[in-house]
DNA sequence: CTTATCTTGGACGTACGTGTCTAACTTAAG
DNA sequence: CTTAAGTTAGACACGTACGTCCAAGATAAG
């Protein structure tokens, strides 16, 4: 956290930050795609050895720490470009699913269980937490203001919102439904179930 | 298939079925906990030791077989109790995700990755498609006497029907949810979802 | 150009899961 | 009781992935 990285030792070379990059970016890709992807099937698909992988991430417990580090400083980023507090909360629930649509379509490892489960030992166990932070205070907001559907608990919203975004990236994933097509499917979907409708329906 | 079971040997011994039917058993707990489990941990968990597994099922390919078969057909008879066909779409719906949640309580293995992801070598992708098969044709039907939306393909209906049993299902494996809150969350929530509204709203 | 960094190839040890075999034992069936 | 079915314990071969070490070669930094 505190590393001040200072440059101690006098030549660093950024030939080695980039292959440093190179290994991450095949770690996400190929991990998004097949969660048991061995270290040498990540290095190949960086294009180096697999004794590289090591020379800059000391285990893959390391290497997978480093991955989920990344994404979910990259997700939060994206999130924090859109104001997710001030518009009334339909509005806002629209940008949030656009704009969380957006990183899993870049990123397909954040649906992959690999983030779940990566959690090491005793660490927290939902280190993608930074991202739903958002959609719970989000959420709570449209509930409190009478605009958001309260029939069911706020966790069970959230985990449904989720569970239709995995759905979505199956979908694209699969090939049976466009990236256009998926994320308005999405879209109306989630709005459908959180948005409280005008008029009350019986029970 | 048409295996007539023929006693051709002179002893059979019931014992053998009665462990024979604890590894399937235990496979089907084991692997719906931890979806790679060792031979190990499911002859454990039967109570037995891991030759024995052997002694009944040739290859873990062919213990994950059995495991499929037994659940499809489970699955099936359990399916095949409920009229789905007869009632009224929204009435057929509802009996359908009812039994299906009975059926997916009882077997959390089948929210697994372990049952699509065990596609042998070229076998059907979709081994558990008999259980869908009815949701299918009710998604149909429904559209077809346009009580059920239409804005969205009929198969992003489909997986968001199983997303949104997935959700459910991890609510309750969480504990975050009891089982009957999560029946009635995704009762209402598919429902919400797929039914169409009394009134068409705007864009 | 010199030097330290980085990558590479090769080899090695370890751990774990699969699948097979065999001999000894328990136990249900006749 | 006798016999065959079934389970057990032990050992083995095999494959795969992890992680480490080292020496040689390539290359960016000064």
């Amino acid at each position: 956290m505190a590393e001040p990285e200072r440059p101690r030792s006098r030549k660093r070379r950024l030939d080695g930050e980039r292959s440093r990059a190179a290994v991450l970016d095949a770690a996400i890709a190929t991990l998004g795609r097949q969660a048991d992807a061995s270290i040498e099937d990540i290095a190949a698909a960086a294009g180096v050895v697999r004794q590289t992988v090591y020379a800059h991430y000391p285990s893959r417990t390391a290497l997978l720490t480093a991955v989920i580090d990344h994404l979910t400083t990259e997700t939060a980023s994206a999130l924090d470009a859109i104001d997710v507090t001030s518009p009334p909360p339909e509005q806002a629930l629209r940008r949030w699913l656009e704009a969380s649509w957006a990183v899993v379509e870049r990123y397909p490892i954040l649906l992959s269980p690999v983030i779940a489960t990566a959690a090491p030992p005793a660490d927290e166990h939902d280190r993608h937490r930074p991202v739903t932070t958002r959609l719970v205070d989000l959420v709570r907001r449209g509930r409190r203001t009478g605009v958001f559907e309260e029939r069911h608990s706020e966790e069970w919203t959230i985990s449904a919102v989720i569970a239709l975004g995995h759905a979505a990236g199956q979908q694209v994933a699969a090939g049976r439904m466009s990236s256009a097509e998926a994320a308005a499917a999405y879209r109306d979907s989630v709005l459908r179930l959180v948005v409280k409708l005008p008029m009350a329906e019986d029970d």
